[in-house]
DNA sequence: TCTTATTGCATAGCACGCTATATATCAATT
DNA sequence: AATTGATATATAGCGTGCTATGCAATAAGA
């Protein structure tokens, strides 16, 4: 007799999303990060100065929760914004030098949260699930409105 | 060039629990019922009058998240709550009507959700997946304390 | 030029998760 | 009986997500 939650993906991904938030949390705190900022900040070290709404697409979060992430990034000095001269409604975030001190430290954090994960699948089992995962993912942005 | 965010199993697994409770919330919101309480009901239409220790345990959140969880669902008209005449302590949960008047509804928007979700997928890729959650949630759970 | 979108960002208010701490009741020890 | 410990629940405070709404700056149309 298997349950509905054992059987629906939701409420698996759901458990498992909650348990890789607490073990990142848990080893990025002492970094002064939260797991909120995790997705921004790897978007700023890749590129630098990108706008709101340049995060809010590529991280897909709702313009509301990056409006309030960027201003606790700014209250904790990870990021520095300017207006823009031309744009006036547009403001470019900056890292500081601090955020950008803790890239290596913060995605060696990530990998071993991840590493830990998935300690108990095959290599073979490894790749399998991140391609399922890309393709649920792809497959419920297609049905959704194409976040 | 695969950037961190593309192979980490803790990213993709955020972005995908999201779209699902997003789309979870769409659905069950016109029945009066937010993301929060779902696996809460799923437990007490299955047990009915469970208390709030054994709900911690069988949900897998902390106790103050459920505690504030009971406490809204209270409110909202889906259980109540009474105390144990030989434990003074205890509280037993008990779903009015209503709550179990929305079991059916309800489980039919998670598993639209879950089909919608894993439309992409074969079904062979589908018990894959299923598998693979259930294997990371059990090794996860082995490392980080037994949860 | 004036009006009307549209765009970029902020704020209010809430759900839901967490840690840390308090309180009340029962159990166990002395 | 009094103290100590364990258990059950509540509360405070905060991060991170959401929807709904407001406002300022630019762009587009009349």
């Amino acid at each position: 007799m298997t349950s509905f939650r054992d059987s629906s993906a939701g409420y698996l991904i759901n458990d498992l999303a909650r348990q890789f938030a607490n073990a990142l949390q848990a080893r990025i705190r002492p970094l002064g990060l939260s797991t909120g900022v995790f997705p921004v900040l790897v978007h700023l070290w890749e590129h630098d100065g990108l706008t709101q709404s340049d995060l809010v697409a590529r991280v897909g979060v709702e313009q509301a929760t990056m409006a309030n992430t960027l201003a606790r990034m700014q209250r904790d000095g990870l990021v520095k914004r300017r207006r823009d001269d031309r744009d006036g409604r547009i403001q470019r975030n900056w890292l500081t030098e601090h955020a950008k001190s803790l890239r290596d430290p913060a995605i060696a954090a990530a990998e071993e949260v991840n590493r830990t994960a998935l300690s108990g699948l095959s290599v073979e089992e490894r790749a399998q699930f991140l391609a399922l995962l890309a393709k649920a993912i792809a497959t419920f942005g297609a049905q959704t409105g194409e976040g």
